[in-house]
Formats: C-alpha cells, sequence, structure tokens
DNA sequence: TATCTATATGCACATACAGGCATGTATTAT
DNA sequence: ATAATACATGCCTGTATGTGCATATAGATA
C-alpha cells in the first residue's frame, strides 16, 4: 500500500530551522547515523530523535536499523523528492548550514568502512579521536 | 534595502493547505485581484487577506494597488523563487488543486482587458454573469 | 545476568498560529 | 455628504507543535 503523502505535511516538516539543518546534513551525506547528527548539530538526541521522525512522515527520509544504531538516509528515489532536494541544496546556502557540514566532515572522519562506529562524542573526545586517527593513517 | 528571508519563513508559508491553494492560483495566473481569489477558493475574504500577508511576507508574493483593488502577483524575478515555483507546479496536482483551477478560469472569463471589474461574486451570480458575457460576444 | 549504550517516546509546558467575528480604512459611486 | 465597496486588521479561542525532562526499549558487552 503506498502512501499518500499531502503537500502541506511535506512543507509541515520543513517548515522548522533545526529540521532544515538535518535535512542539509543529509544533502552532503545521503546516510547518516543519529549520533553523527547529534554530534554535528550538537543539538539534544531526544530533539534529533523526534525532528527525524517527522521528516520520514513526511516521505522526505527512511530510516534502517544495524544493531542499536540507527542510520536514517534521504529518500531520492522519488522523482518530486529529487526536485526537491536540489532545490534544497541551492536555497540551504546560510553561514549556519555551512558551519553544519564542516563540523559533519569531521564527524564522519571517525567512521570506519564508510559506517559510524562510536557513539555521541563530545566536541574534546572528536578532536582527540581525530588526531589519533591521523596517526594511524602516517 | 534588500529584505532577507530565512528559508523556514518560506517553508512555514507554503506549510497551509490555504496557502496551497492559493498559490497554485498564481502558477496558472500570475496577477490576482483579492476579490478573484476569495470566489475561486470561496474562503472568507478577511482570510484570504491574512494568507496574502503571510505570502507575501515570505517574499513569494508582492502587490500594487487599484484604487480599492489589490492586485497580488508572484515574485518570479527571484531566481530560487522560479525554481520553487516551478517545483511547485509539477507537486500541486491533488483533485482540489485542479478544481479551484476550473473555478479561477471561470472568474477571470469577468475580466475587461485583462483586469478584474467586478468585486465578490456568488456562485449563482457568476453563472449568470458569464451567460450575459457569452451573449455579448456573440 | 547485569550493565552500558544508541535510540525512541510519553508527559508537561509554553508558544505559534489558523479560524471566526467585528471593525477599520480608503476609494468609488450616488 | 452619504453610502457602498474592496480590502486589511485587531482580538479571542482552540489546536498544533517545539522544547525539556524523564524514562522506556532493545541490542551489545563484560
Amino acid at each position: 500500500m503506498i502512501k499518500l503523502i499531502k503537500p502541506t505535511k511535506v512543507f509541515k516538516a520543513l517548515a522548522d530551522d533545526t529540521r532544515l539543518r538535518i535535512v542539509n546534513l543529509f544533502l552532503k551525506e545521503r546516510s547518516l547515523c543519529v549520533c553523527e547528527i547529534v554530534d554535528a548539530l550538537r543539538i539534544p538526541q531526544y530533539q534529533i530523535s523526534k525532528h527525524l521522525s517527522v521528516l520520514r512522515n513526511a516521505g522526505l527520509l527512511d530510516f534502517e536499523k544495524r544493531g542499536t544504531w540507527a542510520y536514517y538516509f534521504i529518500k531520492i528515489d522519488e522523482p518530486l523528492n529529487r526536485i526537491l532536494f536540489s532545490f534544497l541544496g541551492k536555497y540551504l546556502k546560510n553561514e549556519i548550514f555551512q558551519q553544519d557540514i564542516m563540523a559533519l566532515e569531521n564527524r564522519l572522519i571517525l567512521r570506519e568502512n564508510g559506517k559510524c562506529i562510536v557513539g555521541l562524542v563530545s566536541q574534546g573526545e572528536l578532536l582527540k579521536m581525530i588526531k589519533e586517527k591521523a596517526g594511524q593513517v602516517l
């Protein structure tokens, strides 16, 4: 059974600063686990979970569980979503969106084989872990 | 001074059934007076006025007064708006949006030289006036 | 088994906002 | 000058929703 989404529902989902910041992250990396989003945006985990649920309910995201981890991903399979995300890519250019992308890029350095392997990481720990990682590479 | 529009503000403006129906009308006819919108959607004038104000405040519409009449028009001059409206054209395809367009087309028959020359018109009157108009054309 | 850990959710509170009604304002018509 | 018309706006009310806090759930680990 196909779930019909009302346009209003989609726009309601996008009508929130935090949710736009979340969507912005997915434009950079189309699959993210919850803790990566929490660390990149520095917003409480329970808020992120709720916002992800709204975005999923609007048909913009879907998710998949792997153990305790939950990977959310954008539904670019739907043609209209593709157009919408393409628009958002041009639209979300404010400073904060770019800062979020930079924070995410740092966080993604901790991935192994393209998968998140750590949980929530504080700002300070993140820097330490990135340095260690750099040491391993050398 | 250029007014900066926050993305959230735009999506909030679009996150309402009535406002989406209004925008839909402008995708068909890019300049409309308030009474034409009221008649096409059959929604109280004070509601339409408020919604138009929200859309204008979000940078999607602008308006121009001609006597007591107020003509609102979509701001397609802004590149991002153009993309957004193009998306909406593909997105607003539900039955109600099509019905609204049909109602608007009927109402636009009453225009003279491309301008609205009547005020609020009831359903019944509209039909009568359209018939008269058809008579004139013959 | 017991304990972390990653994520989700229920509840309380405050705020935002759409709808309804009445009324205000400004322009036109008589 | 008065009335009618086109549109805007202020106030009230109910509902929806974002935030914060606490807690639940479920999988991983020791």
